[in-house]
DNA sequence: AATTACGTACAGTTCAAACTGTACGTAATT
DNA sequence: AATTACGTACAGTTTGAACTGTACGTAATT
């Protein structure tokens, strides 16, 4: 048979992890940032860094900003355990609901803006080249404005779309 | 006021090519393929492998490339023009179906795969789990596969929304 | 048949991201 | 008050992606 068959459970969990964290390399996480999120995840109680920094075979330093980056984007939550001086972390409940929504968070921002430094260079296209002198330039201008309504329209739709993707609350 | 008026054509058309650039980085590709994207896209005319550099100020050898992984995902095309030797790109009709389509695709087929893979990992593990002696293994076990089927909805229920999201033909 | 024009394979370079180890500031323990 | 434990800022290193220029194979032109 292929070289996939795993025995013990530290195998299989590695194996695990990696292949979710290739689902979550989707969501714009770097690899690193997502082996360490499904670790927390994969882990039946709150880590500190030192345990990650183990579990994973990385420096202490290493999953300090890999914790930040997460904590950013709201995927994972520091916890209070009375008489442990360490800080401890989880991954955020209910998968799915987090990472959609924290996605198309994201998108919708980045998608949002775009659409609106578009808008604002068409109006300024509009100002500078009306009366636009040598002809190729005129059609130069006039097909870059058809091109730029296209973008917004591409922006408008997408945001519908994200929109409905929404997870219902 | 900022730094952003524009007011040759050459001006706007590399702002727009950035902004643009920017979105189309989020459907997962490289700001230089994107970049050579829109390029296209903004060109009245098919282009040829120099003319994208001249336009872009990078290599030849570099355009080359480019255009294959924009081939490759089917977002740019060959045309064909009698008595012209170079070849001839452009960027496919379509802007948002094209995008969508080649996206979700992409994501179809990664997010399955995924699904397998785990689907696989957790059949080995009833097998080799069943009997299991020492306590502790037999509850990190337990989590585990509980862990497992949640990742496997995960990847069903992002298979169901991006269903949704294919662009009406 | 010889030459020219073209696209791309390949080796080398540049630059940014990931990572490490050390150093430091702060909070807990003694 | 002194010491220890902790998290993180920072400088240096490694690794990989983007890019360049050269070299080569193939097809068109002469």
């Amino acid at each position: 048979m292929g070289g996939n068959d795993h025995h013990n459970l530290e195998d299989i969990q590695m194996k695990v992890i990696h292949e979710f964290s290739k689902t979550l390399e989707m969501f714009g996480l770097s690899m690193a940032d997502s082996r360490l999120f499904v670790t927390l995840y994969l882990h039946p109680s709150p880590m500190t860094l030192d345990e990650m920094s183990s579990a994973l075979g990385k420096s202490k330093t290493a999953m300090s900003t890999g914790i930040r980056n997460l904590s950013d984007q709201g995927l994972v939550e520091r916890v209070w355990k009375k008489g442990v001086r360490k800080d401890l972390y989880t991954s955020t409940a209910n998968l799915y609901k987090t990472f959609m929504t924290s996605y198309i968070q994201k998108w919708q921002t980045a998608v949002a803006e775009q659409e609106k430094e578009l808008s604002a260079v068409e109006g300024q296209m509009k100002e500078n080249f009306k009366g636009c002198v040598k002809q190729m330039e005129k059609d130069e201008a006039v097909l870059l404005q058809e091109r730029m309504q296209e973008m917004i329209h591409f922006h408008t739709r997408l945001l519908k779309a994200l929109q409905s993707l929404q997870p219902a609350p």
